[in-house]
RNA sequence: CGGGGUGUAGCGCAGCCUGGUUAGCGCACCUGCCUUGGGAGCAGGGGGUCGGAGGUUCGAAUCCUCUCACCCCGACCA
């Protein structure tokens, strides 16, 4: 059992922390609400990075660079956008020892610098769509932070495309969180359920936003990305119109869709476990470490002679890390690889050199097999694919658990106080419907569901008539 | 901004009430020996403007005043 890591039924959010501080993925920077991003933290985030770059180009986008500063009357050109984020604003002002004519605001997402030089860069219909993404730190003034999960400073990417047709807009909002769907599940084998955000929980400025949602191990949901439909209310807030074809003069559709290093947090939150991190496969860096053990310098020579041989023929494929220091005994080492959570381990000892084999443990399940040294490659090669797998079917079957048809509103709020989960009920679509659970149980629709069963049924709380299930839970 | 709490070595803490040798302890770190298949042991060693400023006193980590910072709980949110 790891030493220093509260148990997730001691304390959840300190489990959570524990985690994060002790796989060395981050740590609290001077400024409140801010952190620093640690070399193992930083690895996934490069890994989520390379992974959805890639999706991203495969689907005709390319990548610029917006800046961070922007003037504060852009801010205020989108009515609903600036109410939505003025108030959690860091803005600048003075520059170079005097304070500044106008005052500028860290960008706290970059929807109206992009428009602004949208609106110089669209003339006709020649020129669109355009699908720009770009990857870069934004700035929330948060009440409330937690490592990840939710910091003033943050790293995402950002896309933000423009269309000649509401058609076109809306099938890139759709097909850009079927990337995210695809990348959550694939990669990093959290399951998640695409639907639609409520109006209350839309994006400020946005027609609709659609989003993946994730269960966490408290049963909690996290937003995992999201995808927002703008509409015309950027380009008409900047004035971005273009000539079509037959020289009629129309307002430019946008959207824009965006994950973040949250998606680190959701990582943890779905996978971990009382002895440290798990990171799956297709996410590690670094998935293989090998343990070389001895006792005699003789015994050592032996050992390292065969381990090597081994590290050469893995590291052609795999980036391996090689624990051969000396000042620690195989028992430490094992535990601090698999507080970092580094997929596999390989365990390689006298016994082994004699039997021509190695010992081969899995994270995620613990496993221990004794395999044989020839095929080694294949082995690991396949054990890494059955992990993947089995990380995100064992997500899957947590989330079902905990997943309730419900159609009283009293037992939907017993679920709610006690293990909590994902409760899909009927709702009539009312604001005030959605406000007043919220107001009783602390949870929200997190979303209506893109598959959902065609059923009617009455509304969960005032009884009006309902054309489905959403989402009702407790949330990041 | 309300309520609660904490600032002493890298981390976690004791000492403060009742002022008085050179400010301690555990972990971590360094050196050596010894160990190595699930977080070893022994010996030696380095490391501190006691959050900051002012005051009381022969003497302040300790008492008084002011101040700063951070954490937890609530109101805002990806």
């Amino acid at each position: 059992m790891a030493k220093n890591i509260t148990a997730r039924s001691v304390d959840y959010s300190k489990w959570y922390t524990d985690i994060v501080l002790q796989s060395k993925m981050a740590d609290y920077s001077p400024v409140k609400g801010s952190m620093v991003i640690r070399p193992n933290g930083y690895a996934i985030w490069e890994m989520i990075q390379q992974n959805l770059d890639k999706m991203f180009k495969d689907t005709g986008h390319v990548n610029a660079y917006f800046p961070l500063l922007i003037p504060e009357s852009f801010m205020k050109k989108e009515a609903e956008h600036v109410e939505g984020f003025a108030p959690e604003c860091a803005v600048v002002t003075h520059g170079g020892g005097q304070p500044l004519e106008e005052h500028l605001y860290i960008r706290p997402t970059s929807e109206t610098i992009i428009w602004s030089m949208y609106k110089k860069w669209i003339m006709s219909y020649r020129d669109l769509p355009i699908l720009i993404n770009q990857w870069a730190n934004v700035m929330r003034w948060e009440m409330r932070t937690r490592l990840f999960l939710r910091t003033s400073e943050f790293l995402w990417q950002e896309g933000h495309t423009a269309h000649a047709t509401a058609e076109e807009a809306e099938e890139e909002t759709v097909k850009m969180l079927g990337v995210y769907k695809q990348f959550a599940e694939e990669y990093m084998a959290i399951p998640v359920i695409p639907g639609k955000k409520t109006d209350s929980e839309k994006f400020a400025g946005a027609k609709h936003t659609y989003c993946i949602e994730a269960m966490m191990q408290d049963r909690k949901a996290l937003q995992a990305g999201t995808s927002h439909n703008l509409g015309q209310n950027f380009a008409k807030a900047f004035d971005v119109q273009f000539q079509d074809k037959d020289g009629s003069r129309s307002f430019v559709y946008a959207t824009s869709w965006g994950v973040s290093t949250r998606l680190i947090g959701a990582l943890i939150m779905t996978h971990s476990d009382d002895d440290g991190l798990v990171i799956p496969p297709k996410l590690a860096q670094r998935p293989v470490v090998i343990v070389p053990i001895w006792k005699s310098d003789e015994e050592k020579e032996q050992v390292m002679a065969y381990t090597n041989a081994i590290y050469d023929e893995l590291k052609a494929d795999y980036s391996i890390i090689l624990d051969d220091r000396d000042q620690y005994k195989p028992g430490f080492k094992f535990a601090e690889w698999e507080l970092q959570g580094i997929p596999i381990r390989i365990e390689i000892g006298p016994k082994d050199v004699e039997k021509n084999n190695v010992v081969l443990v899995r994270r995620d399940n613990k496993q221990k097999q004794f395999i044989s040294r020839e095929g080694i490659l294949d082995k690991v090669k396949s054990e890494l694919t059955q992990m993947q797998a089995d990380m995100l079917d064992k997500a899957r079957e947590y989330r079902e658990e905990y997943s309730y048809k419900i159609d009283d509103y009293d037992e939907l709020k017993k679920i709610i106080a006690n293990d909590g989960g994902f409760i899909y009920s009927h709702w009539c679509g009312d604001a005030a419907c959605e406000q007043k659970v919220k107001d009783e149980t602390k949870a929200t629709i997190r979303c209506i569901p893109f598959e959902r069963e065609n059923e009617k049924g009455k509304c969960i709380v005032c009884g009006n008539e309902s054309d489905g299930r959403v989402i009702f839970a407790k949330a990041y």
